[in-house]
DNA sequence: GATCGCGTTATGTCCGGACAATCAGACTTC
DNA sequence: GAAGTCTGATTGTCCGGACATAACGCGATC
């Protein structure tokens, strides 16, 4: 007897919707497989809770093998929309999962919160590297780097204090395109291929100087960040030195476990 | 004719160290081998920036398949410790990367720094969920939930204020046990697989209230976080809502960008 | 009626092979 | 001498199968 006994008949199982893979494309099946797969968790065509049905099944209906259906569903595991268990079958997970936490600039997080981000270059110059500088950026002290001092500004008011040392003849980005986009974007513009970051995040009590550029009341309390940048070759890229009106401004992430 | 041209003559190539794989053990052959593979890392055997030699030479040389070999190679390149370079071969990243972010709790973090933490339990009773409270643990308001209080010190210096709200009926934690060890330390002791975390970092100016607890100064800027913990099934485990003494505590992390 | 054992079902691990895409360096050509 | 071209090396993708292992539900047993 077949009944709606539960969550499977109503929400969308997997069984009952359309996946599609296209050989003559030059993205990955598992790829264009993991995307849809997204786009069906995000549009809840697949319901949290739910199970995928075996592996094995889904891809003889694709026309794939059980290694690349595999690989897709495990990139979605690692991204944590999906739980995996064995015996029982892979589930959606129900929380509101958005990303892990993207080495992503100030300026495209406020972008894309539709905030007008502009930016105020304040100071632009190569100068010798302080010891401070110069034992983040792994550069001997003294050595050349470009210094760049920034104002961020949504919505036409100061958010935050931007100081940031790169290393010298890494790129060539003029004072006009730090005024148009973020630092970030212009570095995977020119190629550098980012890997990892070092972050420290706390708190202070403004100084005059900041209080004056941020707009906030003296001894105000802002929040701080300090941030070295890698490429994958292991190089220090950037050394960010930023502080933030904390009445303005929070970090928000989201973090996974490692299983 | 072979003369040593480059580095991998003196700095320990793959090619020179031993590995080798029990097939008797239950644990996995990929683990295994990833295991060996972070070790000579992290002592240095292998060199930051020297090949890893090519795939299928070491398979055959362990007497294990390709595939195999990748997915061990691959479970580290996706903890950051690898870089995969098409056409190139396997590299050793240089920097010094330590873990993407852990799901920790203070507690664990301090004692692992040596600092001897304790912990003294303000508050600890059942009551009814507030509005915020409701919604970020998803329960309806006004139900039970638990509510910790805690005030937490390093070398007997207060350090942090925490609060805490769990689901009722979630697991049976006693005020004693909390004076002893860390809650997340708790939760995974009662069976509970920690998923996922939401977070929100920001700053703002001590109470009157928090300054006397923390030893801090009337305005005193202090670092906040919010977080809520999810299992794998998507249920909310826990809210903490923590201040933390800015002059004494920062955030410190590592993360990664996704290939 | 409660407990134990067993089979079903699903993922976890592993194999051996095949072809494609890309990078670096040597070679050729202008 | 500088530019483009070819070639070898190495990872990326994909296949089809095999057995192991854990979880759940069911029945049989006590």
């Amino acid at each position: 007897m077949v009944k709606q006994g539960d969550s499977a008949g109503t929400s969308g199982s997997s069984a009952t919707l359309q996946f599609s893979v296209d050989r003559g494309s030059p993205v990955p099946l598992y790829f264009q497989l993991a995307q849809q797969l997204e786009a069906a968790i995000e549009q809840g065509k697949l319901a949290p809770g739910s199970l995928l049905g075996n592996e094995i099944e889904l891809a003889g209906r694709l026309g794939l093998s059980r290694p690349t259906v595999r690989q897709a569903i495990q990139s979605l595991v690692d991204k944590g929309l999906l739980v995996r268990r064995r015996g029982v079958g892979t589930q959606v997970v129900h929380s509101q999962v958005k990303r892990p936490l993207e080495l992503s600039s100030l300026y495209d997080d406020l972008e894309a919160a539709g905030q007008q981000p502009a930016t105020r270059v304040l100071h632009y110059a190569v100068e010798p590297a302080t010891a401070t500088v110069a034992a983040a950026l792994g550069v001997p002290e003294g050595s050349d780097v470009l210094f760049v001092e920034r104002l961020r500004l949504a919505h036409g008011e100061p958010m935050a204090h931007l100081r940031n040392h790169l290393p010298s003849g890494l790129l060539t980005l003029g004072s006009a395109e730090l005024e148009r986009t973020g630092l970030y974007r212009l570095l995977r513009g020119a190629g550098i291929t980012l890997h990892s970051a070092r972050q420290t995040v706390g708190a202070r009590a403004a100084t005059a100087e900041e209080a004056a550029q941020l707009a906030e009341p003296q001894g105000a309390p802002l929040l701080t960040m300090e941030r070295t940048t890698f490429d994958d070759t292991g190089r220090a890229i950037e050394f960010g030195s930023h502080v933030y009106r904390a009445s303005r401004y929070a970090f928000e992430f989201q973090l996974l476990v490692r299983p």
